[in-house]
DNA sequence: ATTTTATATTGACAAGTTTCAATATATAAG
DNA sequence: CTTATATATTGAAACTTGTCAATATAAAAT
């Protein structure tokens, strides 16, 4: 359940939400997420290892880049423990998509 | 998006995600719920009011007692978030249920 | 080699959060 | 009407978080 908390956490600010909508489905630096926020560097930094930290986005170098992408399983993950173990629906009763 | 990070802020503490599991699907007063916590009255009334105010949580009173029970439109409204909005993918394309 | 560019770390401060003791309110029971 | 029970509010202490300025690291360009 730590785990959860983390990640819960992690959505829980402002900025981090943002920072996921502009990565959205697309691997992308930091310097260009810098460009869409109005925060500094450091704290752009500081927030990316939150993320990186709770499994919601993974980042890899790429020469003197740090290139970040959502980690697919753990929003999926995180959402089915919403659905199913937060409200007690199996997965036969209740589904996202309404099916 | 503000609703939104409100709804993860409110999930993201141990106490308020262990009396969400105790709630579950039952309709359960407060002092029902401290039996099962470590914690004081004051501060589970505290918890309470985060997750009423932030729509996970319903309650209504009956007589001394104030009973609580999950909203299950908030939840199911903030996993589809997460599976939709968030990751962008469509209702078509993912669904918790891997249908 | 030196400079520039991209990112991370450190240290500090302000703001927010969690918790509890004390107190208040409100309903029910005697 | 007085007492007991259930919950809420207030105020304060300890802890955590978000932010930035300054500095460090590390790769690329000149």
């Amino acid at each position: 359940m730590k785990d959860v908390v983390k990640i819960f956490k992690a959505l829980g600010d402002e900025n981090r939400l943002k920072i996921l909508h502009i990565i959205g489905t697309q691997e992308i630096c930091a310097c260009k997420l810098l460009e869409y926020l109005e925060i500094g560097q450091p704290t752009l930094s500081h927030h990316m290892k939150i993320l990186c930290d709770s499994g919601i986005v993974s980042s890899r170098k790429d020469g003197k880049w740090t290139l970040y992408k959502i980690n697919k399983d753990t929003i999926k993950h995180t959402a089915d423990y919403m659905q199913v173990t937060l409200f007690g629906n199996t997965a036969a009763q209740s589904c996202c998509n309404g099916c």
